[in-house]
DNA sequence: TAGATGCATAGG
DNA sequence: CTATGCATCTAG
């Protein structure tokens, strides 16, 4: 019982996946070898749990022997590493939450812990049969060279029924053996296709290659306008990482949309990465688990929850578009996976480099204190102009009555049809009108779990709510006076700009994109790669369209409202229209060149246009002047005097949607003695229906500080004090990186 | 977190 | 008396 993890020890520490921070004391069997990171599996309570032992000696109060209980399997897999084991110290620590929460990220694939099932196949093996057939002459043929089949594989190839390959097997002419199941996993390839890079690319894929090359912690920002091949520079540092033998994984915000991507990887690569996102089959999942931890599988490409995967050999992180909220986890373990990616590389002593055209100002800051190294793109890499913006004063130029696209917008829109080529209107809001009223009585249609308006989605007949679901049919009189006909609807939604198209421009074709398009992410997917192909005259879209699709005919973008998300009490509300308009905007134009079947006007370059009632809103006017220094200048200073983050301090507490008494006092007690306080949310009914129509109140709680450990000790202090009110203690934490460079 | 337990209420 | 719904407890 001496050495700490020597295969004497006969009691080890595991976390088991369940909200419990401590380990738990195991025996290990007697003809069993398990060391840390080892993936075991522990009778807890009354079920049978996957777990990963340990290394410290189990915290908080032992348990006496009797109640000690016996490791029941080690799996096969790999142990999980050291930097692994460490990482999932660090998020639980970071973020207040239990560790097995953390660990079972990690092992959520159990398909893939034991080895791979094997297929059941024969091979050529011994003499010629007695009698020939033309079934089994077929046969013969194909397994002349002793390569083994698989029963079903060789039946189908060969066109005959499995008795046949039974007979053969009974003849001797054919022996069962076991097939290794699963594709070879491809190798992607770092000097398959290198890129022709302008110089200023270039420039910065050598800095790149030479970060990758120190095989050290660094973090990089790769921070270049839309267009300026980003994802090629990034790619050589992907392509220095495969060069060392090592692994690297790319985090992107959206994977299901972005087969593009896995395009450009495999152009550049020879073949495509792995892929990790929660719409894979649990069989590829699996695979893909397996490959990583064995270390054959060299690249994926994934979403967040990719950062959890036990790589063999990690060497790159890569985390594109690192601005995206998408990279925000909400529910169960909340955690930022552009922060814990810097984390991970860390800890795992390699680099991570974070990718935006429009960086949040947490990385721009880190980048301006000299904790991140910045590279900067400036210029279009294809020649494509960056578009000429120019907003448009709904002041001066009022839309028709019940309208809302302003005469200048129209005519745009129409001389840009004329010439044949794209346009797109962006609108960040679904449906066809946020707010129904009578005109009679001025009853306003409302959801009754939260304070918001329904929203009327007329195509679908209904009104419903944005924030939980809620959902009625339309009405056709008004609930509270009985009037018929008296609703109207205020405010338009991309269903109503639809509807304003198609009377102006009644032969042009329209296409609708929004993110509760019937059909799902496959009929989304479709969608997109017709606006591509340039088979829509006017594409009126959401949200989505602003996220890295290349348009090749797209010359004009319109935003309907370039004001909305300004107003809202969101601390981010600036940086994150800022970065919504500059990447919709950026749409335009960007691959407007003849090789890419672009159709820019000759001379002429792409537009966006931005209707405001606030012009000299300064982001607006960054976007409108294509000055985005100007903005980051204007938004850090503003920020470090109000203290908004990244500099800490108090800033603003939002109570949404359910404001029953006691978790609201709970905010606003929080709100006065907290030191860091961002913002507080109550939860609405829906996000915990339960609890709240139970009378039982949960809260969030979602902190910015610059200084982790005093905050995480102070809620802890404030937790024990004054206890919260019972079932709501779920805390989240969202601090930036500095805190722990 | 999830399953087991225990209590309160509804229905037969 | 059982069935059901929900809150509470606890795991090594």
């Amino acid at each position: 019982m001496s050495d700490l993890f020597g295969p004497s020890r006969r009691v080890v520490p595991v976390l088991v996946p369940v909200a419990i921070d401590t380990a738990y004391s195991y025996k290990v069997p007697r003809d069993m070898e398990v060391v840390p990171g080892s993936i075991v599996v522990v009778p807890l309570g009354p079920r049978k749990v996957i777990g990963v032992v340990w290394d410290e000696a189990p915290g908080g109060e032992t348990v006496g022997d009797n109640r000690l209980r016996e490791i029941e399997h080690v799996f096969p897999a790999p142990p999980l590493q050291e930097s692994l084991r460490r990482f999932v110290d660090w998020v639980g620590g970071y973020y207040l939450m239990p560790r097995g929460m953390i660990v079972r990220m990690v092992v959520r694939s159990p398909e893939a812990l034991e080895p791979e099932a094997r297929i059941r196949g024969v091979r050529r093996a011994g003499p010629m049969p007695e009698r020939q057939t033309e079934a089994r002459k077929r046969v013969l043929e194909l397994t002349q060279d002793g390569a083994g089949w698989s029963r079903s594989g060789l039946a189908a190839s060969a066109a005959v029924s499995s008795s046949v390959i039974d007979g053969l097997i009974a003849q001797g002419t054919l022996e069962e053996v076991w097939l290794e199941s699963g594709r070879a996993i491809d190798v992607p390839n770092p000097d398959f296709a290198p890129p022709t890079l302008n110089d200023e690319q270039q420039e910065a894929a050598v800095a790149l290659r030479a970060a990758t090359g120190e095989r050290a912690f660094s973090v990089t920002l790769l921070d270049g306008v839309t267009g300026s091949g980003k994802t090629e520079v990034y790619f050589e540092a992907v392509a220095e990482t495969l060069r060392q033998g090592r692994q690297a994984v790319i985090l992107l915000p959206e994977i299901a949309l972005t087969g593009e991507f896995l395009d450009r990887f495999a152009e550049r690569f020879g073949s495509r990465p792995a892929e990790w996102h929660s719409q894979a089959t649990p069989k590829a999942r699996a695979q893909v688990w397996r490959g990583v931890t064995s270390g054959e599988v060299r690249a994926v490409v994934g979403a967040r929850s990719a950062l959890f995967l036990p790589f063999a050999d990690l060497g790159l992180i890569v985390v594109d578009e690192e601005h995206d909220g998408a990279y925000k986890q909400d529910d169960g373990v909340h955690y930022h996976a552009r922060d814990m990616g810097v984390v991970r590389a860390r800890l795992g002593g390699f680099p991570v480099v974070l990718s935006s055209a429009t960086p949040s100002i947490e990385s721009r800051v880190n980048a301006d204190q000299g904790r991140y190294r910045r590279l900067i793109l400036e210029k279009r890499a294809r020649g494509a102009e960056l578009p000429d913006i120019e907003a448009i004063d709904l002041r001066r130029h009022l839309p028709a009555r019940g309208k809302f696209l302003s005469p200048p917008l129209v005519a745009a829109l129409r001389e840009t049809l004329a010439r044949g080529e794209q346009a797109l209107l962006f609108l960040n809001r679904r449906g066809y009108a946020p707010l129904t009223l009578c005109r009679t009585c001025g009853h306003r249609f409302q959801c009754p779990e939260c304070s918001t308006w329904l929203v009327e989605h007329r195509f679908r007949g209904i009104l419903t709510c944005h924030h939980c679901g809620h959902t009625v049919r339309r009405p056709d009189h008004c609930p509270e006076c009985g009037e018929v006909d008296s609703l109207i609807a205020c405010g338009p939604g991309i269903e109503r700009i639809a509807e304003e198209v198609a009377e102006a421009f009644p032969d042009a074709h329209r296409m609708i994109l929004s993110s509760d398009l019937p059909g799902g992410v496959a009929r989304m997917k479709e969608e997109l790669a017709a606006v591509a192909r340039g088979e829509a005259d006017i594409v009126i879209g959401t949200q989505l369209v602003a996220k890295g699709h290349n348009f090749p005919k797209l010359t004009l973008v319109g935003v309907v409202d370039a004001d909305l998300g300004l107003a809202h009490g969101d601390p981010r509300a600036a940086e994150k229209t800022f970065q919504l308009l500059q990447q919709v905007t950026g749409r335009a134009g960007r691959a407007a060149r003849p090789t890419d079947g672009g159709t820019a006007r000759p001379g002429g370059v792409a537009k966006g246009l931005l209707q405001t009632y606030a012009p000299t809103h300064p982001v607006i006017k960054a976007i409108v002047a294509g000055d985005r220094e100007g903005f980051y200048t204007h938004e850090i200073e503003e920020r470090r005097i109000i203290g908004l983050p990244p500099f800490g301090r108090l800033a603003g507490i939002v109570v949404s949607a359910d404001e029953r008494e006691p978790a609201q006092s709970l905010a606003h007690a929080l709100a006065r003695s907290a030191p860091a306080v961002e913002r507080v949310t109550v939860l609405g009914p829906t996000e915990a229906p339960l609890a709240v129509i139970r009378g039982r109140h949960r809260f969030r709680l979602l902190v910015k500080t610059d200084r982790a450990t005093d905050l995480q000790a102070y809620l802890k202090r404030w937790f024990a004090a004054a206890p919260s009110p019972r079932g709501s203690e779920r805390i989240s934490i969202d601090i930036d990186p500095q805190s722990f460079l």
